[in-house]
DNA sequence: CCCCTTTATCTTATATCTACGATAAACGAT
DNA sequence: ATCGTTTATCGTAGATATAAGATAAAGGGG
């Protein structure tokens, strides 16, 4: 097949990437749970999760991956959070991405078709 | 294997499937080229895209589905353009979602790690 | 009617994602 | 050192996604 993706320009790249991270609804669950509870005990994630243990860590790391989850070792358990920053990083670059397609106007006379 | 996406709550589902639809350059890509021409036109998407038409074609179903964008018959082409609307109630549920994980105060203090 | 253009769909291949059991690794406690 | 707890990783099955060639469908022009 080949990888495209990268064909394309490196901003469009890193923004897909980034919402692909988002776009399972166990991933936008964990981001709740460990923006409630700020104590961010992995466990307790599982618990809240209908997932089995190791279907949960793969989706933290795909978090970790995506630089929106930061996690410690700290004793026989680990302690994840949420990287505030980057959360705010990526909710601005998606809305500047949409802002520049929709010049958030709201002439609906603007759309060619119909 | 099952698909326990269904397990989650229904808002979640919905924003999940939406950022789906926005997590591959391409469809970022037609998504901009659509903006830029308001003029729509269906084989120019082909041309800018370092991709086969089939493919395009692919994307931009993916998209339609989504409910991002439009597409009318128009001749014998077709004519795609975004539905700024869908656009920008997306954007209002992930700025939302976001917004509701990090309280926009840039209170550092409150990652409970490090 | 017969081409030509344009686009969607069919089919197939390859790759990636989702999910989980099994197991390993790390640590604290006994 | 052995055990129990907690979490990451390995291996694997099944499901989806990506990509494109081949082909069909639909319209316009001759």
């Amino acid at each position: 097949m080949q990888n495209k993706a990268d064909l394309f320009p490196d901003p469009l790249v890193r923004l897909a990437a980034q919402l692909k991270a988002l776009s399972h609804p166990a991933r936008l669950a964990i981001l709740q749970t460990l923006a409630q509870r700020s104590a961010c005990v992995c466990g307790e994630v599982v618990e809240v999760l209908p997932l089995a243990q190791a279907t949960v860590s793969q989706h933290l790391r795909t978090l970790r991956e995506a630089g929106l989850v930061r996690g410690e070792i700290s004793g026989p358990s680990t302690c994840y959070c949420l990287d505030a920053e980057a959360v705010r990083a990526c909710a601005d670059a998606l809305g500047g991405f949409l802002n520049d397609l929709v010049p958030a106007a709201p002439d609906e006379a603007s759309s060619a078709c119909r």
